[in-house]
DNA sequence: GAGACTGAGTTCGAAATCCGAACTCAGTGG
DNA sequence: CCACTGAGTTCGGATTTCGAACTCAGTCTC
């Protein structure tokens, strides 16, 4: 059980995945993150792109924006409008969209998608992996294990 | 735009994530998953662990078995009785999981969890890249970019 | 062998969410 | 004056979610 230490819901640790999933563990919110980081901006593109229902596109980019992952940023004075830009925080959803679509390309039932994720410069299809600073090794989830705050496994 | 290439609905391609959001992108499913790497496997510790109402697991345990997430394995005859194992795609969520754990221990509101996931040969803190096989190395998220299946960018 | 217990669900009605379609409101352009 | 744009809001109906209580087969305790 290599995710152990990670624990349950009354244990309050583990409890910012809980809160994170209750922000982004939607079917929208992920998409939406992955239509910014497309360059779509604007309301009513993000509701043409995902055929996402408005008010429910309103209450989302609300949610999302009071959580700090995407701005409302005023771009026209005349008539005033607003779009919605990724934040730093948002953009560092990236690894788990990538996770995702990766999980996708490899597992979903879907008829196989038409784009896979490379590296830019080379064009090698890319893999996800954990990185240790201190060991400068990349190694898998396997060795990945939770600790507390005072060390124990 | 890291991401381009990845398209949106209606251009069929990235539709295997809105598949895969249909069914993993929930509140409770990454959850459920979670709970299934911490070693848990029968229903009602399922229900207690996450305080998910039962009819909703109930709902949420066939779909992820319908979509090879879980298994569902007979354990006892005499009261017939079943529990849910994940499968190796279910485990292959993990980098998704690993990487929405990492992003909330970053950036969510949260008071900062207890836990924190580590390489557990060293006990350093992990960082999450992605790997290029042909260069051996890792990069960030801006070196990532979708292609085609003809490899146009 | 009666009663309590266990595990894996179902059934219920109430509350919260989701949806599409139509509407608003300020400003622009012809 | 009329149509159009962009960013929403309002509506009623359909779908999901919820907690609490119930089922059902088999087992354990006295």
């Amino acid at each position: 059980m290599y995710l152990r230490g990670v624990m349950n819901q009354q244990g309050q640790s583990g409890a910012a995945i809980e809160e994170t999933l209750r922000v982004v563990g939607d079917r929208w919110s992920i998409l939406l993150v992955r239509a910014g980081l497309r360059g779509i901006r604007r309301f009513d593109d993000f509701c043409d792109d995902l055929g996402i229902a408005r008010p429910v596109l309103t209450e989302r980019l609300r949610r999302l924006v009071k959580f700090g992952i995407f701005e409302r940023v005023k771009y026209q004075d005349k008539p005033v409008r607003y779009e919605y830009r990724l934040t730093e925080a948002g953009l560092a959803l990236s690894p788990a969209l990538v996770a995702l679509v990766r999980w996708s390309e490899e597992y979903s039932q879907e008829v196989s998608s038409e784009t896979t994720l490379v590296h830019a410069p080379c064009g090698t299809e890319l893999e996800q992996a954990f990185w240790c600073r201190s060991c400068q090794t990349t190694f898998g989830p396997h060795a990945v294990k939770g600790v507390g705050v005072n060390g124990e496994s």
